[in-house]
DNA sequence: TATCATTTGTTCGTATGTATC
DNA sequence: CGATACATACGAACAAATGAT
């Protein structure tokens, strides 16, 4: 039994942990409004910035969110949420991915790869290539859920492929038809992290708070697996969840790809 | 052109932005520390909140982490990461997962559904069905990641596949093998969400701070794409990715799975 | 329409505790 | 031991959004 912590925890993780708590028991019922901070002032004994920083507890994990003005609200655990399939259908030599309502033109720019992208692409660490970055934005039209997509397309690739160099801005589904059309067999692979976002993430998003983003890369593998493209998929984890189809593999554990 | 808002941002978010744009922008290299916040009070003209403030929010970006006494450090951007692959291998009438260390014996108990599980398993809202709950806790030998599995087992599912009833805990390979034993043929599904650990997750996740976790529900189907079990997977974001491979699916857009 | 009380957001000041070097 | 640095906590003031009067 390593040492413990004796010394009690701060006052306002202690207000903190009984408030999740209440909500995670339903004390708090969905969309109901939290104690204000003068209540909680009065019921814990407790100072302004103690109580506002339990309530800022609440709000970076996620249970409650705060508005000016009016209060902090719990939030509904199970909220509607925009599911985004992580799919590509296959009809012939055709693949298409689901479709996904496109807010804003496309803007292409010409980029220096990034640490992340250079190595899902496997290209040399050093002198990073060059590569066009094609920014869409998306909403879904029912929930108003933002999705950002970047397509980077590395400039070797678009070398051999010159159509891909022409119209870096089409539509997923026509890149890969380009591909296709150049003698690649496409396969894929995604990889899934999260984080915090960034402020411009969160203008980009439409996002009011901290809360997490889920951020998948998709890479693209021709003949030979050699990477070809890779698509970086933004939006917040609160408002949209992936959905992937899982088809059992018959190679046992092929391409494991060692660790970073 | 609606209002645009004209009143400049809030002072630390000011500054938080000017040094997650310098991180982001690699002046400060990682592993280096940050100003001081008597030095950020003196360079900004701000006050001790007021900087506090600012790197706090650079902490819940999970840009920098901070050490009582020390400072606070530029975290490494690309920090080694366990890549959990989310596949199924399949060798005849076997499904197998990829391996992980297990750390504890996995413990079983006896709970009701939670809203989202209920959902997943398309059991009725009210009155929630019973089920087997199994926690697994795996760790990573070479990073120490950990990595948090429970498998739900409804009740009526155990009741008409005894084997799952007496071995809830087994490995999930099993557990896929006795359904198959069954009569089932296995298809599978999986969402993926993110979100802010709540207090006993940091425990057992052994987290240190709010940086995001990864969530997955993973829900076998059987035989007329009937829910058998879901296994629910969380990991620190920052610690492990999910990989996929994508298949491409003859069929178009098959069960698009309606929103909430 | 205008006013007012409530509530959260931002910023300052100050003090003390505690870990690190 | 002392200097530095972050963590916690209190008090105070004003700004801004909201909703009711």
């Amino acid at each position: 039994m390593p040492g413990e912590i004796i010394r009690p925890n701060p006052i306002y993780m202690q207000v903190a942990d009984q408030l999740a708590q209440a909500i995670k028991a339903g004390e708090y019922e969905a969309g109901s409004k939290l104690p204000s901070e003068t209540e909680l002032m009065a019921t814990y004994k407790i100072s302004r910035p103690t109580a506002r920083s339990a309530v800022n507890e609440l709000r970076t994990m996620g249970l409650v969110e705060s508005h000016h003005g009016r209060g902090s609200f719990v939030r509904s655990q199970a909220a509607a949420k925009t599911l985004i399939p992580r799919t590509i259908d296959r009809s012939g030599q055709r693949y298409s991915v689901p479709e996904l309502r496109e807010t804003e033109t496309p803007g292409v720019t010409r980029i220096h790869l990034l640490d992340v992208h250079a190595h899902l692409l496997e290209q040399p660490e050093q002198d990073a290539a060059d590569a066009f970055s094609t920014d869409h934005l998306m909403t879904d039209p029912d929930t108003g859920t933002r999705i950002a997509l970047r397509v980077i397309i590395p400039m070797d690739v678009a070398s051999d492929v010159p159509a891909l160099a022409e119209t870096p801005d089409a539509d997923v589904t026509d890149l890969y038809a380009m591909l296709v059309e150049a003698g690649h067999k496409l396969t894929w692979r995604e990889v899934v992290t999260a984080r915090t976002p960034l402020p411009d993430e969160r203008v980009t998003l439409g996002l009011t708070d901290a809360s997490p983003i889920l951020i998948t890369y998709r890479v693209t593998y021709g003949t030979d697996d050699r990477p070809l493209i890779c698509e970086e998929l933004r939006t917040a984890a609160a408002m949209a969840n992936l959905v992937y189809r899982i088809t059992p593999e018959r190679a046992p554990a092929k391409r494991p790809r060692a660790k970073n």
